[in-house]
DNA sequence: TCTGGGGTCCTAGGACCC
DNA sequence: TCTGGGGTCCTAGGACCC
């Protein structure tokens, strides 16, 4: 007999769409979406018509006129992931969480203590359901990617264990939508040469997959498609950039609009840079236009950065530089900031002297100094009485914002 | 009927160095 | 002076994931 797989993977069913239900049980067998203008996630009765995340929420009434859309019990989200997530680290501590809802665990150290993976698999559910009172579908295998696979194929609310002497015949029957990287424009290369499952995805020869898709992407759905997966758990991987969007309707391409947007989005950002301690050297902005292209401009230092102004004042001219080369675009719908090349630890004090370079290099601007005793003061003020109790403009921008702060906590990445 | 927000990784070209 | 090759970093864009 084969070694048993020890990788399970975890994931919470149509997640926010069940906390609503088990919240305010009216809502249980309903077709219900999270969201507003757009929806963040829709029950399993609500899929039943066709409706997906990311569907504006006009569209999805269209497909389904008694679509109830309920708002957002951003704290609860937070603390039933969690929550779940804690019931796989009362297994063991080798959990890789890849979201609010969804975590790896290498159960191969304490089947000693718990019984067969397939066992821990059953007694996660049984708790998950029983203590947390939400659906969570698992799978189990020898690798990530086949584990990943068995809990997309288990859901929904399921258990799916790969026989480790059964993989390739488990995964050649599949969609290859169903591996992880082949998203539609992969998925449309691969039909256009008569290529739908992952069986004849790994009968093609190497050097055709490479032509089609790239050295990089081919090579790795080669290997996937054999189910060679090197991957590990990664436990604490840290996080290797930060950023912040706002998709504002459509704004005339104005400092009106540009400035404060910019400013609240590197207040989001350069918070969180600071708190960690991970100033970044690379600073990238985007902006969407009407017909929602895009375009990035970057800009490395030589000296990482976490300072509100600063990284408000560079985007700002990154921004004016996209302008400048698409003079026709008088219309943006979207502005964004990412801080990459993040230090690993950093005593933010020494940013101090970029600041006052800064100063030299543009005379127009505050004093380094000062800036830095303003975030200080800032930071220190939210902890104690959270983050709407002061900043830089936030509430005061002239335009509603289309998705709540606290909805996008939710997204952010651990520094 | 134009689609929210936070991330990761890859590619291709160019600058620069040895 | 011309030519070649390898390595690293940066930039812009794109595919993909949750």
């Amino acid at each position: 007999m084969a070694t048993a797989g020890t990788i399970l993977h975890a994931d919470l069913d149509a997640f926010y769409a069940s906390v609503e239900q088990l919240l305010d049980p009216s809502l249980r067998g309903q077709p219900i979406a999270v969201g507003a203008g757009v929806v963040l996630a829709a029950s399993y009765e609500a899929r039943a018509f066709g409706i997906r995340g990311g569907m504006s929420g006009r569209q999805a009434r269209e497909l389904c006129p008694q679509l109830i859309f309920v708002g957002g019990h951003f704290k609860d989200y937070q603390r039933l992931g969690d929550a779940a997530i804690g019931v796989l680290g009362d297994f063991t501590p080798l959990v890789e969480r890849i979201s609010i809802d969804e975590a790896f665990a290498d159960v191969a150290g304490c089947t000693h203590l718990f019984g067969t993976p397939a066992e821990i698999a059953a007694a996660i559910r049984r708790r998950v359901r029983t203590e947390l009172g939400l659906p969570i579908s698992v799978g189990v295998a020898r690798t990530k990617h086949l584990a990943k696979i068995a809990s997309q194929v288990a859901k929904p609310d399921g258990l799916v264990v790969v026989d480790p002497a059964r993989e390739l015949e488990f995964l050649h029957q599949l969609p290859v939508e169903l591996m992880w990287g082949v998203g539609p424009v992969t998925k449309a290369r691969l039909a256009a040469i008569g290529v739908s499952t992952i069986g004849q995805l790994a009968k093609l020869p190497g050097w055709s997959l490479e032509r089609l898709l790239g050295p990089a992407a081919g090579q790795k759905l080669s290997e996937l498609a054999w189910n060679r997966d090197p991957r590990q758990l990664k436990p604490h991987r840290r996080a290797r950039s930060a950023g912040a969007q706002s998709a504002i309707g459509r704004k005339p391409a104005a400092e009106r609009v540009i400035r404060p947007t910019l400013l609240h989005l590197a207040d989001r950002v350069a918070t969180r840079l600071r708190a960690k301690s991970r100033p970044g050297r690379t600073i990238t902005v985007r902006v969407r236009f009407a017909d929602l292209s895009s375009v990035t401009r970057s800009t490395t230092l030589d000296v990482p950065i976490s300072a509100t102004m600063i990284l408000a004042e560079l985007a700002e001219e990154l921004v004016r530089t996209i302008l400048a080369d698409h003079p026709d675009e008088k219309i943006i719908s979207l502005l964004a900031i990412s801080v990459s090349h993040l230090e690993e630890h950093w005593d933010l004090e020494l940013e101090l002297p970029f600041g006052l370079d800064d100063q030299a290099r543009r005379p127009g601007s505050k004093l380094g100094l000062a800036r830095w005793a303003a975030d200080c003061a800032i930071d220190k003020i939210r902890d104690r009485f959270g983050w709407d109790a002061i900043g830089y403009g936030s509430v005061a921008l002239g335009f509603s914002r289309s998705v709540p702060d606290a909805f996008r906590k939710l997204a952010e990445k651990d520094l």
